[in-house]
DNA sequence: GGCTCTATTAATCAAACGTTTGATAAATCC
DNA sequence: GGATTTATCAAACGTTTGATTAATAGAGCC
């Protein structure tokens, strides 16, 4: 008999914890910082209020927990697929946006494990120029950038620094835009356009992004030309 | 003597509107509808707070018209240059772009007058799902998406349906993303990147989407091609 | 079986929230 | 010039917010 109840040992500490930060993960991305409140979020996790404020000391902290757990994930991901490619040599251009732009649609899509809701989540707060979203984004995600934007330059020695930001930045616009799923897709192509094959997502973005960083490349080449002649 | 206080007539009115619009705008950007207050908005904007409620109903509508100000006039420019250009012919894609792309960028660059501030706000709304956010997108924005798509495939006839509102999304996403100018650019650039230049920046656009586009449109060919053989 | 540490609870706090109210000036109308 | 409309204000409404508290229940150790 008894308890199908929650126990109040130490396993269960685990659950709770993970239930909040997915509940909060929920909250902040369709919410907002602001809009999301303690409350909502224990009520959808199933805890009591105050167990927010015991494992994550604030809104802040917690909002911060949130991300650095998916942000690790996925960057994890995304250093361990350039240590690969670069192990045999510079990699094309196509093979290297792949593997920078995979491991973020893939979270997107994972509906199952919450990663969509984070992708809004990131789309967010990463063009979004207060405070929180700036330290948010240089913190979990200049690192990364830096790094990418440098095996672009090894990719394609064309680029110049200010092409090659460029480059990687519009990159990533395009593929946290197809991260966030809003049914736009659908919508405006009366249903032709689907937005969840991931094959298919990966691949038009792959395509749209390289063509866009070798337009960027040429342009670059062009201007200097221009300023020797 | 007497006042240089601010009268109470009807002149003052439209100004006090008008600079509650310009704070919620700012409000709504940097914290969004439910990090935002009305309290905030009215201090902000000098007004009382009550007043906020005498012109806007509540803070529903007040957000409403923040975004219709802004997109109205946006939309407008673009819908004109799209007559203007279709009226002596099939413009190339480069135009074509250029007209749909250079009003949103142009607005975003536009410090003086909020625009700045507009754009954050536009690019937050855009990516996520919320019911407020998902009506906004479409009431606003859908008509001319719409429109800008049909234009594409006038241009490009190679692109199918979803493969045009696939290319309509990539370029609008750039284009709201160099829009929102979170200084991002310049610091993964030590400062080499330089974001305010608008020229550059509708040029780099504009490059970056229409190679993008081509690419996608060669991919579906080949993807018929494929189905034929 | 008592002790200690972790986990959990309900109750409570001051502050801030969106909204409404009643009063009052000034401008407009007839 | 009296009536009406528009614009503005300070104050208050009830609710919700993030955060804290003191009490307690269970697990693991000796």
């Amino acid at each position: 008999m008894l308890s199908e109840l929650p126990k109040k040992d130490a396993r269960n500490s685990q659950k709770a914890r993970e239930a909040i930060l997915d509940a909060a993960e929920r909250a902040f991305a369709e919410l907002g910082f602001g809009g999301a409140s303690i409350r909502g979020i224990a009520r959808d996790a199933g805890v009591n209020q105050a167990m927010i404020h015991y494992y994550f000391q604030n809104k802040d902290q917690l909002y911060d927990e949130v991300i650095d757990r998916r942000a690790g994930a996925v960057n994890a991901q995304r250093n361990a697929a350039l240590d690969r490619l670069f192990a045999e040599g510079v990699p094309t251009l196509e093979k290297l946006m792949e593997a920078l732009l995979r491991p973020t649609i893939e979270m997107g899509h994972d509906e199952t494990r919450g990663g969509s809701a984070y992708a809004r989540l990131v789309v967010s707060f990463s063009n979004s120029a207060d405070e929180r979203s700036q330290n948010m984004t240089s913190q979990h995600y200049d690192p990364i950038a830096s790094r990418s934007i440098a095996a672009m330059r090894k990719v394609m020695p064309e680029l110049d620094m200010a092409a090659a930001v460029r480059a990687y930045l519009y990159s990533i616009s395009v593929a946290l835009s197809v991260m966030a799923r809003t049914g736009r897709a659908a919508r405006l192509s009366q249903g032709r356009c689907n937005d969840s094959d991931t094959e298919e997502i990966v691949g038009a973005t792959v395509a749209f992004s390289c063509a866009g960083i070798r337009a960027l490349a040429m342009q670059a080449v062009n201007q200097f030309d221009e300023k020797v002649e």
